[in-house]
DNA sequence: GGGTGGTTTGAATCCTCTT
DNA sequence: TAAGAGGATTCAAACCACC
């Protein structure tokens, strides 16, 4: 891992020929991102401030008009420069970020709304929204309002038409034993270990989030050796789990203490091996097997007859691999989706799971043979 | 009970000199709440239409049809629309509230965003962010996101001035069997018995909310006797809870067959009754624990292998907590249990007390790991 | 009457590739 | 770009038919 800061002519003229990977570049993350290639990266995870200084170059909107001593005023021109913020590196991600990739963000009631209406305003598509359940969330000392124990994550795609994005289904299904993940997740907040602590015992970050969160966020929608892109950096809980989980990272951070502490700490994860990282895929990442491969393989026969789950009804198979059923006049011919789908009157049908073979066994779906074919395939 | 459209001489000229209560009021809510006197209701509770944006037909994997809120309030043409919309019954709402009064809002993340910004924006001051974990929501039916399995509530006072809002902690300690209640209420939906069907059968609101929700935010937020406004009453939940815990309401509703089914409902309802606390707090059951947390905790990493327990046979982890099994050319691979049952020739196995990890006592068997994870949630 | 197994349903921005 | 076709996809709870 290099510090882009620390490197002989760091501070880039122009936008980078190509994208740096396992860095941490030392700055604003408005002007770093400029520098970034175009459309570069597979993922944002961006845990932005909210309780954020006015900056120089973000001038507050003319108010004059208003009463200066309303306290709704100080509160507007707030929310306004934050807004105006927010929306700044929101377009400047967006321009870095692939047009399949995935952007997630986080944060509490302070900023979260804010946060989730400018993503819909620059156009940005919400795919879920997420809540982090914490098990041990701090207790409302007061006694005056509900113990805030949750923060809410965001993730979204660049565009509506972005229909591409990954999404690891199978895998986190698997991971859930067996049941799709939901979108409330139930973890600890970051302490113990794991936090990290200085010289004196205090912690060097306030709000170092649990790796636990991470690594589902990037479990979930990344593949390996893809690169995450974190303009807040912090102490670098994306770039570990990035590289715990065989992922890239580039880490954008102001803070030379943060970056210290995120360098030593990133330098000592080891990365799971290639084989550990690989994940359950599920049908639609294996390769397509038109029915007709099963013919031309000898695996079915033309005059063949394939019957519905229960036995009672059947179709013959014709030497192009379609299906003819008839009954009682009527007749139906076509795919086997299309021809399952009439015999059933519904609208589709996925004939794999619906047509079965007589076997000795009893009836067995032809998607049994499929896997077979993917088998040899294989071979 | 009365129908302001029912009674002689409905149709306000101007506003009221005195509260309504226990009524419902049939028109749009903006002029309807102009109507009200200023600064005179405890409480407001709003569940306006959410601007879902349905692209076409969803159905199950069994073919069958969801039957989606298509209804015509819920069409706006664009955020623009939707925000002034919010904006103008929010202002018209803080009116009518007392400076000491609390709003609650519900929405998805299709529009609680923006409710809560224009809630920011209008000077609001936010109490809580408070999650609905549903324990029953409807699943993510084509596996391309996450289970959209809660819904957001946020609660505010109308101003940040606005110190002496209703909250009654002990009450709600109490109820939550002496644990401060927390900012993520795990209830289920609204169902059976509960749910108004019509003659034929069919649901009388698309999106009829629990009773059990009501109970809490009335139960925190108000107190005995005092009046709560319900600007979008639909099929009058919040009426039916008010006079179940002795507070009295004002339902709003365009709907004249809504307004027909909430009559009917609140009039049934016996304040004596006792509450359905039980519904409530039955479901503080054990936390699941999946597999994948125990990767998340660290207790377990990827291309670790876990051992039967003899010891013969074992199995590599991956980073999405499925584990492969390989010998003589045959590979199985899934989660703990299925990889457990292939091993073992099994339809079914409990991967927990199968699977054992090797430690310095010998083979543990991965329950107890757990254990330790329940330790930590507890504390 | 009680247990069992199949059916229905719920605020949902829910597919993807080839032609 | 629009149209057509292949074929992948669900969890909890209530309800109902049937032993």
């Amino acid at each position: 891992m290099r510090t882009a800061s620390k490197r002989p002519g760091a501070g880039f003229a122009s936008v980078l020929p190509s994208l740096p990977r396992d860095v941490i570049l030392k700055g604003d993350c408005i002007p770093m991102m400029e520098k970034l290639p175009a459309k570069s990266v597979d993922l944002i995870f961006a845990d932005p401030p909210y309780n954020l200084q006015l900056q120089g170059d973000l001038h507050r909107p003319d108010q004059s008009r208003v009463d200066a001593v309303d306290d709704a005023w100080d509160q507007f021109s707030d929310f306004a420069a934050y807004d105006a913020f927010t929306r700044a590196w929101l377009l400047s991600a967006r321009r870095v970020l692939k047009p399949d990739g995935g952007l997630w963000v986080i944060g509490s009631y302070h900023n979260i709304f804010r946060l989730g209406t400018i993503l819909q305003d620059l156009g940005f598509w919400i795919l879920n929204d997420i809540v982090w359940r914490k098990t041990n969330p701090m207790p409302n000392f007061r006694g005056r309002r509900f113990a805030n124990a949750h923060e809410t994550l965001i993730w979204a795609a660049p565009s509506p038409k972005a229909k591409r994005y990954t999404f690891n289904y199978d895998a986190l299904k698997t991971f859930n034993d067996d049941l799709q993940m939901r979108s409330d997740w139930t973890l600890p907040i970051c302490t113990g270990e794991e936090r990290l602590k200085d010289e004196t015992g205090r912690k060097v970050h306030p709000t170092q989030k649990p790796e636990s969160l991470l690594y589902r966020v990037l479990l979930s929608t990344t593949k390996p050796g893809e690169t995450v892109l974190d303009p807040f950096f912090g102490t670098g809980t994306t770039g570990a789990v990035a590289k715990k989980l065989g992922r890239h990272f580039i880490g954008i951070e102001r803070e030379q203490s943060y970056i210290d502490a995120a360098e030593a700490r990133i330098e000592a994860v080891r990365p799971a091996d290639a084989p550990s990282l690989s994940v359950v895929q599920g049908k639609r990442a294996q390769p397509r097997i038109p029915f007709g491969t099963l013919l031309e393989a000898g695996l079915v026969k033309p005059g063949e007859r394939l019957y519905d789950p229960k036995g009672r009804l059947s179709a013959l198979v014709r030497a192009d691999a379609s299906l003819i059923y008839e009954k009682d006049g009527r007749r139906h011919e076509g795919s086997i989706h299309r021809v399952g789908a009439a015999v059933q009157g519904l609208e589709a049908c996925n004939g794999w799971v619906f047509w079965h073979m007589r076997t000795k066994e009893g009836l067995k779906p032809i998607d049994c043979l499929r896997d077979t074919v993917r088998g040899a395939l294989a071979a």
